[in-house]
DNA sequence: CTATGGACCTGAATGC
DNA sequence: TGCATTCAGGTCCATA
């Protein structure tokens, strides 16, 4: 579900009500991708007490940062944060963790598993590292300069749209924003990184930028079952150009918008506007 | 080191 | 209707 617009618009829509809050409990549900502690000895009771001074992203990781330690959480591929500052229902069969606090519940509804709630004792632990330790720069950062980005992909063999889903060079880019941002760039997906020109990669990198910003402006994309904290739609996907329109024709061209599979990823692509 | 495919899990849509 | 197959917003890990 969640690429980096999806999880930055689910932290601001439940950032501010959280921050300052004590924890009151915790319920776990069904396993998720990773255990909530690595270590042994531990217990959820153990963050009673504790308090929520922030919320911040890395990549597509939400870092809850509290008086003692962080939880790294991660949506996967169908997990949603809901916040409510009442009480919430009892918790179905895919709620796999409530957070309670004094100032509402925050809970992770994820039915495929493939998301996580990890704790870690701080940005270095072990578990962190090895979740955050390798990720790309962040889009919106200053490190993610046009210099950077043909550098850094000048150097990859893989097809663009696979370099863009891989998290390096940077973060934030999953399966519906890597095909938008290609189109943008008129950059077929197959292309290999490495035969990029530097005018073509400085169009892409403009291109992540202005698509991940308009699917932030209008509060991600809604595929399915996506919603912020609040529980709202958003609304990219009623103008993707390509992404999810096989055999629609092309917004600016007419010609029917194809399918590929690349790394068992679907890849949509106008294969008249989009050139090698 | 880089690149590729499999694995994890559930539910909805499609096809015979 | 019933059952099998395919696909879905991610990414870690083993293997070449």
């Amino acid at each position: 579900m969640p690429e980096l617009p999806e999880v930055e618009v689910t932290r601001l829509s439940f950032a501010n009500r959280i921050a300052g809050a004590r924890i009151l409990a915790v319920r776990m549900g069904k396993p998720l991708r990773w255990p909530l502690f690595s270590a042994p000895g531990h217990s959820p009771h153990d963050f009673v007490g504790k308090t929520v001074i922030e919320v911040r992203r890395r990549g597509k990781y939400l870092l809850l940062d509290m008086s003692e330690g962080m939880l790294l959480v991660h949506l996967g591929m169908s997990g949603r944060l809901v916040f409510s500052g009442s009480v919430l229902p009892p918790a179905g069969a895919h709620d796999h963790f409530d957070l309670q606090t004094t100032q509402g519940t925050l809970r992770l509804h994820d039915p495929r598993r493939f998301g996580a709630v990890v704790y870690a004792e701080s940005q270095d632990a072990p578990m962190s590292q090895k979740l955050l330790g390798n990720l790309g720069v962040e889009p919106f950062g200053d490190a993610f300069t046009t210099d950077y980005f043909y550098k850094n992909i000048h150097q990859r063999k893989s097809p663009i749209k696979q370099v863009l889903l891989s998290g390096q060079p940077v973060v934030g880019v999953g399966n519906i924003y890597a095909s938008e941002a290609l189109f943008h760039a008129a950059l077929r997906p197959q292309t290999l990184a490495s035969r990029i020109s530097r005018a073509r990669a400085d169009k892409l990198h403009a291109a992540i930028l202005r698509v991940l910003q308009n699917a932030l402006d209008l509060g991600g994309s809604t595929l399915r079952d996506f919603a912020n904290a609040h529980g709202e739609d958003g609304h990219f996907q009623l103008q993707a150009a390509v992404y999810d329109r096989a055999g629609l024709p092309c917004h600016v061209c007419q010609a029917p918008i194809r399918t590929i599979r690349q790394g068992q990823r679907s890849t949509f692509y106008c294969a008249s506007c989009q050139r090698p």
